[in-house]
DNA sequence: CTTATAAGTGTATAACTGACACTTAAGAAT
DNA sequence: ATTCTTAAGTGTCAGTTATACACTTATAAG
């Protein structure tokens, strides 16, 4: 910090400067299965080869705003949840240059019109269990997101980013057996998710994975934010 | 990322760079309380004003190397526990330049002469309780690593990065309690501490604290890593 | 009207958490 | 020598929480 800028302009970085680039990881749920955002590039250098998302951080923007500017130029995507992983920045992690990434994560609901739209960005989704070999450092990234996924599911309802405004128990439990990759017990889930109390019943049903129907609910975020500030702990 | 470099180098940062720094919070336990390493800044800007110690990303070295390489050469501090806690991008941040700063926190354990080796480098420890105003958005640094310190201490034995090789468990809970601004039960804390396993009993005393003396303990690593790879909950 | 399928529900046992009070060791004071 | 002071060390019980586990129900399809 701050020693002196200019001469740290000059001796540090003078005609061998440090880019500062952010790179998304996207998770989606498609109601069934956690899926991730990739991008096939269709220029040199990694020419059609699988990515993430990513872009150089503009000199008048935060990370935070880049990684949302970013997202929203290369999908149309945009106001969804972000999050920092954390920097990569190994000298050699890109042979282009020396270029030092700050990774965010994101998680969005799936809906129809999500899956058809990134089509026309060269995107595709992909389910999280099938990844392919990604340029540079990016599987590194994968790995560590689904990680920090992992953890962070067990303190915040983070379901409920991924999951649509309206969504059924068996769809939540999916989700959360997807994150820790490991199956749930149905009864001890519904018991837990509900004693939560942010969950709102409504009167319809979800027909579209069994013939009985499943009730929809919505999150209560007021009541969730309440229990929140109190201390919740939420533990699957 | 890696869109074209060269074209990134020129129209993004030409004339305007944005330098990459590294901020170090150094926390530290003198067996009674949480302690937090500041310095006064003797140069211009910002002279006589007390801030955490930072510097500027070479560019042949990733930004933990970084972090060591800083804190070793501003305190002669070397081999701790340095791990990354965020990104600080604000474009005004630093009324000098645009420079994006990754925050570093750091464990150690103060040991008497670690008190003693700060003064010569212009530094000094305060209690966490009472810590002046900073440069900068060094204090919100500060206010994030403690939130995120007392998030790790619930899964992580943080404790024994910050504590001597021997201790007693009441320096043990003393710990606990600062980082959790709350008291513990003494009965227990001991009782849940011991119940994991990686104590080892010593039959010395320390009697520094009480005529009785408490016994000391060791932590045994090896134990430690076979009970995380087993799935440990550290919950205290 | 039978069948197939996923949704929905309750209970009993084990494990854990949290509250709580007296005894002990040893130096200091008399 | 005896008493006093101080922090260290120890166990139990009650309440809560986690886990394991099996049958009934609603409905579309055949």
């Amino acid at each position: 910090m701050i020693k002196d800028i200019t001469k740290a302009k000059k001796s540090i970085y003078e005609g061998a400067p440090l880019l500062v680039a952010v790179d998304c990881i996207v998770f989606g749920f498609d109601k069934e299965r956690l899926k991730l955002l990739l991008f096939k590039r269709k220029v040199a250098p990694f020419m059609d080869e699988w990515s993430l998302i990513g872009s150089f951080v503009k000199v008048d923007e935060n990370v935070s705003e880049a990684a949302h500017r970013i997202l929203h130029e290369s999908t149309g995507i945009s106001g969804i949840f972000l999050s920092e992983l954390g920097s990569f920045s190994n000298p050699s992690r890109d042979p282009g240059g020396r270029v030092l990434s700050i990774a965010h994560y994101a998680l969005m609901r799936l809906e129809e019109q999500d899956l058809q739209a990134v089509a026309n960005f060269q995107a595709q989704w992909f389910d999280v269990e099938a990844i392919p070999d990604l340029v540079l450092d990016h599987n590194e990234m994968v790995a560590q997101s689904l990680a920090r996924l992992k953890v962070n599911a067990h303190s915040h309802p983070i379901g409920f980013e991924l999951l649509s405004e309206k969504f059924t128990i068996p769809q939540l439990q999916l989700l959360y057996e997807a994150i820790f990759q490991q199956k749930l017990d149905r009864r001890n889930f519904r018991k837990k998710i509900k004693a939560m109390g942010f969950l709102e019943k409504l009167d319809e049903k979800d027909k579209s994975s069994s013939k009985k129907g499943a009730y929809l609910y919505r999150f209560n975020k007021e009541e969730y934010e309440k229990l929140m500030k109190e201390g919740l702990n939420f533990v699957i």
